[in-house]
DNA sequence: TCTATAGATTTACACGCGTAAAAAAATTAT
DNA sequence: ATAATTTTTTTACGCGTGTAAATCTATAGA
């Protein structure tokens, strides 16, 4: 093992093993006998031998490559996500390519765009919903095999798999219904995430089925520093006297957050015992939610499982043999999380 | 504006420009002539055209990649600084691809591995630290050009560009000293991060200068979940009466995330006014520090310049005639941010 | 206007691997 | 053992671009 192996073709020579078959090996380990691959194994360890990625790929029907949308890498979930699917992509035997949108509907595009010369094998993307190029996003979807998580975008990508919005939600309002003051619901008022819609609906539906008046505190404020808008509005609607021992439901983790900070600030006791000011929930078990003050009650999203459909129903749609198959959706269950906010 | 253009050959006869001339501006669209540049990126426009990645990549000298290795997207500290980089990388005509090591050392390996066969211009890379395998590190970066950021990992790479923990630790001892008790240093017994030892002995020498007695509360704990490290020993700590009073300096923002959680559970009241039990400070200005309860007191570093110099100097390498240069160094200052905790 | 020169074109080959087709070899079934 | 089948080898070409060398052309300065 004296200098370094440049060519498929000198590996084929010193492993003995053809170079059309060394390509298939490379391409599906699993296509050779089990015999050929050992010994192909072998010499790859032997000789530290490893394909030129783009002469590879350059003349590939399909890559290995999957590219990997998120909107905002720096929210902790979809970081977390990000990971969780990262992990599946390279169990699969394939690349991931971690692209975040950064909040911004021309990143998304621009994501999208710089992963088509990639020539991806598929495109997970969790799209940023309102403020998404619709039509440049089913554009690309038709282009590139493409599966939607987290939010949806109706006719874009061949499948969708998130949360049952109206399950979690339901299952919260039912749950402090039960456990005190039926909740308020806090929520940005025009939100950006497609999910908060859906949230806001579930909301509504879940208080009238209980026979209760639904009540929206709409707040304004845009973008997607939401700690900032929950704070900054949270402040206004505590200075009103009329919300003490209110139940607050908040449309996610990040807005309680900031909700949760005014209320520290101006002295309110936040919880669920007696004595409280307030008690605050959230949704979405934000990793920071458990270490919240008071920490943070709220609705566990299940992405384990949304995950691994969304992988694997990408591995499907690769191999498949291209049946044009119906656009298929799953929502899953969200988990009640209990702590000491509400 | 009929059917696509998929070669360069095509393109070259359609915009009446020779293909050598299109390659070399698409290696360097500033290397020719501007009136051909106009021209070439009108035709870019009309034809929509693209070259393809890895037949362009395939013999070129330097790809125009540039990996970008961080210990942890989870952290959105880490997240942000990632973000702020691949915009300047971006910005210099470089395509940044992002890569997280997930806190182990074999990813951070792995990562290092999946990019050689990138074969990139260059690697910025904030190292594990303790972790790393630092024999691998270096035989990477004698193979890749690299820059290490955030943590310094000895001999590695051509540069290092991070903060100045003696400056920033000691301007925080200073005003915590001068606004109240001196601070006792919370910290990991065996941090992970090489920053947290320049801390500690920052923090040492800081209080030494002062003539004060300095006190480690090194508390113990595995892996990067650092908020639960703090959190758990947080709590024991705060039990013990001897500690009430006291200012706590904790060695990161997540640690005192932990910390803070801690003491409201326990009911203590962290702030800088007379009435409270416990002064907490922090660093980094972790992007959640703001929304804290109480907010924290704590050192921002300066990631803008440390994001700049890093880029710049990769560049320099890059395109540099390989003068095997000095390793440079340079550390940044840290910004004292005052908020409520202490 | 002439000349020096930067910049463009022409021509031609290289890169490292994918892949197709036919032939040969190895394996399995009969 | 023979036939049927699977797997590998041989041979050969293609992919879309990089790049080098020689030649031609546009531009600028005198």
């Amino acid at each position: 093992m004296g200098r370094k192996i440049k060519t498929m073709e000198e590996f084929a020579s010193l492993s003995g093993i053809s170079r059309p078959t060394l390509s298939k090996f490379f391409n599906d380990a699993q296509s050779v006998k089990k015999s050929t691959r050992l010994k192909i194994e072998q010499a790859i360890e032997k000789h530290d031998y490893r394909p030129n990625f783009y002469a590879m790929n350059q003349n590939r029907r399909k890559t290995k490559n999957i590219g990997l949308v998120v909107p905002n890498l720096t929210d902790p979930f979809f970081a977390g996500i990000a990971r969780k699917l990262e992990e599946l992509i390279v169990l699969s035997g394939y690349n991931p390519l971690l692209l975040s949108s950064h909040g911004g509907p021309e990143q998304e595009i621009a994501n999208l765009d710089s992963l088509r010369s990639i020539k991806p094998a598929g495109v997970l993307l969790a799209p940023l919903g309102r403020a998404s190029n619709v039509k440049k996003l089913k554009d690309f979807s038709t282009l590139v095999p493409t599966v939607l998580f987290d939010a949806n975008v109706e006719g874009v990508g061949e499948a969708f798999f998130g949360s049952d919005n109206h399950q979690s939600i339901g299952l919260m309002v039912d749950y402090l219904a039960r456990t005190g003051q039926p909740p308020k619901f806090f929520e940005m008022k025009d939100p950006i995430n497609p999910n908060a819609y859906k949230r806001r609906a579930a909301y509504i539906s879940a208080m009238e089925k209980l026979g209760l008046e639904p009540e929206l505190l709409q707040i304004k404020g845009d973008g997607w520093n939401f700690e900032e808008i929950g704070f900054a509005s949270g402040r206004q609607i505590i200075q009103d006297s009329k919300y003490r021992g209110s139940t607050i439901l908040c449309s996610n983790d990040r807005l309680a957050i900031g909700l949760l900070s005014a209320a520290y600030e101006s002295g309110l006791k936040v919880g669920h015992s007696a004595e409280c000011d307030l008690r605050v929930a959230g949704h979405d078990d934000h990793p920071f939610s458990r270490y919240t003050c008071p920490s943070l009650t709220t609705i566990a999203q299940d992405y384990d499982a949304i995950g691994e459909r969304s992988v694997s129903e990408m591995l499907k749609i690769i191999d498949g043999a291209n049946g044009i198959a119906e656009r298929s959706e799953e929502l899953f269950e969200g988990r009640l999380v209990m702590r000491s906010s509400a």
